[in-house]
DNA sequence: TGAAATGTTGGGGCG
DNA sequence: ACGCCCCAACATTTC
């Protein structure tokens, strides 16, 4: 049997400037492309779950390219561990290349599978791909991991040096098979709904003057595209010029939160900062649903609320608004919040989202003080003056259908900073 | 990547 | 001309 490299995809879906693929390209072995839907996370989501969509429709884009080399990828589902105890022995197998993952969950699963194979004397070797610089390149002089923003950003970008971006090498070393690609119903799911939009590169030049107005739609729909690896970092660094340092900061912050979790992984379930455990939340299930729902009587936090309920997306000010609306208004654990946009989000990355959600709480690294609470009726004044962005997704604004504000503001800003203050300790 | 409360200033109306 | 009041506009502090 012939020895081969596996290369093998997860959050990296694309041929282009894909690091560890190159890797194995170059190393002389005919390359399998592998691919892995783990039944442990699919089995949490909805048959139509538009993400699986989107993983399964770039799998196929590449399934096909690969085709046109008479190669294809091998997509299989199922438990990780199982999967490679089978392949190791359908294939002789000489290396494994991947691209670094960062979370908790791929940390672990891919330590287990590196024991396993080096068990069998097969190498797994992993890059960095998804990042400029990883959990511990941007480090404090003693050696510590920074969780102020400030800082963080400063090393980063002193030791930024752009690399020009990588060219697909040797399309003649991938494993030479044709395989069967798997139809989204074998794999357990149908066609979604929603749709995940190709990224809009030139929006980027305007992006410091249009971010914070949701009704100009200015947005790059970038994000999803590097939650997955549909484009490449580091060809997103490339096109950025020295006007576009505001854009640069939302990259700089996407790698701050990754090595926050990287370093301090309690965050997922706890409070950064533990002297806030003591905070007091309601939790009222009603306030949660209608907060879910859309219907809190604020029109621009209901429309965030439906933007992404109906879209899968939500413009970032009212990401702002929004969570800011359910931690300090309704007083519901942040928590809450972040499952809810888990589930729903597009671009949902586990860092990105808690870290942002412990940031409106109060309760993260580097975060909002906890006596900065969003006025949902002042940022409608200032962002959306004209009330397009609103009317777009309540249409019955004005009508009597609409409900009354859940709560009083002024009320729940004095609630909030009371119970904020009795919560605290040290 | 807030907002409200409080303080200060300065112009205009008026006696 | 002067002092007084009112209040808008801006600045500072507080939450």
């Amino acid at each position: 049997m012939e020895n081969i490299s596996v290369f093998w995809f997860r959050r990296d879906l694309r041929l282009e400037d894909n690091t560890a693929l190159n890797k194995a390209l170059l190393s002389r072995k005919k390359v399998l492309c592998l691919f892995i839907f783990d039944e442990q996370i699919l089995k949490e989501l909805p048959s139509d779950d538009a993400r699986v969509n989107f993983i399964y429709n770039n799998l196929c884009r590449i399934d096909q390219s690969l085709k046109l080399n008479n190669s294809s990828i091998l997509c299989v589902k199922g438990n990780p561990i199982k999967v490679w105890k089978e392949l190791v022995q359908s294939y002789s197998i000489e290396s494994v290349f991947v691209n670094k993952d960062y979370e908790p969950y791929g940390r672990t699963r891919d330590a287990k599978i590196k024991k396993f194979l080096l068990s069998k004397s097969i190498d797994f070797l992993s890059f960095k791909d998804q990042v400029i610089h990883e959990e511990n390149e941007v480090l404090k002089k003693d050696g510590t991991p920074y969780t102020v923003f400030t800082p963080y950003k400063n090393k980063w970008l002193d030791i930024y040096k752009s690399k020009p971006v990588a060219n697909l090498q040797g399309y003649q070393n991938f494993f030479q098979k044709i395989i069967p690609f798997p139809s989204l119903y074998e794999l357990g799911f149908k066609k979604s709904s929603i749709n995940i939009q190709d990224y809009n590169i030139s929006q980027i030049s305007k992006y410091s003057e249009n971010r914070d107005f949701p009704n100009l739609d200015s947005t790059s729909y970038l994000s999803p595209h590097l939650r997955f690896g549909t484009v490449s970092i580091r060809l997103i660094m490339s096109k950025l010029t020295s006007n576009d340092d505001v854009f640069m900061n939302e990259l700089v912050w996407r790698e701050f939160f990754m090595q926050i979790l990287f370093h301090f992984p309690h965050v997922v379930t706890q409070n950064f900062k533990s002297k806030y455990n003591g905070i007091k939340w309601l939790n009222k299930e009603e306030d949660f649903e209608k907060w879910c729902l859309g219907k809190t009587g604020y029109p621009l936090v209901d429309a965030g609320m439906r933007q992404l309920n109906e879209t899968g997306y939500m413009h970032n000010r009212l990401r702002m608004v929004t969570a800011s609306f359910l931690c300090k208004h309704l007083l519901t654990d942040w928590r809450f919040g972040e499952a809810y946009f888990a589930k729903k989000l597009l671009d949902y990355e586990l860092s990105s989202n808690n870290g942002n959600w412990q940031w409106v709480s109060g309760t993260g690294c580097d975060s909002a003080p906890y006596f900065r609470i969003f006025n949902p009726i002042e940022q409608l004044k200032k962002f959306d003056k004209d009330e397009v962005y609103v009317k777009t997704w309540v249409p019955e604004l004005g009508t009597d259908i609409y409900p009354d504000p859940i709560i009083e503001h002024k009320y729940a800003r004095n609630r909030a900073l009371e119970v904020y203050k009795k919560g605290l300790s040290g």
